[in-house]
DNA sequence: TGACTCATGTCAGTATTCTGACATAGATTA
DNA sequence: TAATCTATGTCAGAATACTGACATGAGTCA
């Protein structure tokens, strides 16, 4: 019944099981996130400042797989609410350089717990070799299918 | 500069590389089904129902990872537009089947090919093994997600 | 130098998805 | 049996993210 000589069978699908995965993650990190009133994108904008401090509005976007406009409103809610500080006038370019202030460091670290134990828990069962195949075939997925774009 | 001791370091992070492998996939399959005229949603409601027709609307959305709100509103478009039929009585409960029509089969098939390049491009350098380990893989991340909900 | 291309920040409007809520049907349980 | 719980389909409104568009600054190249 699963299997009629057309379509993909979605049982047997690399592609569906990668999208399980990633939607089990989400909703993992999803329900650790919402008592500390922070989704998903919220927290991956204020990781990527505190290992990149200078990260611009793009490159934020980038990292955090949104748009640089859904990004920006975040980022501008973030600055009102003293989370970040974006300089007045550019350095150079348009660039405006993002930082965390001290209360966005604060705000961070209680979200890294919550997010680490989910990640904890992904890892849990697998072993140092599984791991580090794991790592190596998503690189070789995203290179595949970035390239023959 | 990329781990600074806190926070977690995304360069390696599995659950990081999760989520960019995932976009990737996504990415590349909205740009082949863009000239279809389909959306991701879209196509992963007709290839449920391609493969366990008769599928509810609750059912089907749980199988494309949105909410059954969402996935009403897109049957609702589908069955104006003669791509699915649901009886205007549920035979039992409240649950209406759902089936393909023959138009909606025909709109599948081109859509089944494109979806296709896409999972063969991400397979292609990948060997037997470690296409079962991924999948072996995958499977215990979603486990440990979910058990450990 | 000047024309061209590309990337950025930002505003506005649109589209999509979600949350909240309700009525209802089947299953479970006291 | 009656009450309770769970799941479903659906409507309406809210939240979220996206596309389109514009001005501007930097790099490229003839």
């Amino acid at each position: 019944m699963s299997q009629n000589g057309v379509g993909i069978d979605l049982d047997k699908s690399l592609g569906y099981l990668l999208k399980r995965a990633s939607s089990a993650l989400r909703a993992a990190m999803e329900e650790v996130l919402r008592p500390l009133g922070m989704s998903v994108t919220h927290y991956s904008c204020l990781e990527l400042l505190a290992q990149r401090p200078g990260l611009s509005n793009s490159e934020l976007a980038r990292g955090a797989f949104v748009t640089r406009q859904t990004m920006n409103v975040l980022l501008q809610a973030l600055e009102r609410d003293g989370y970040v500080t974006r300089p007045a006038e550019a350095p150079v370019g348009k660039v405006l350089p993002t930082r965390l202030t001290p209360r966005g460091r604060r705000s961070l670290e209680k979200a890294t717990v919550a997010v680490r134990s989910v990640e904890v828990r992904m890892l849990a069962g697998m072993t140092e070799t599984e791991q580090s195949d794991a790592f190596r075939i998503l690189q070789s997925m995203i290179r595949s299918l970035r390239d023959g774009g």
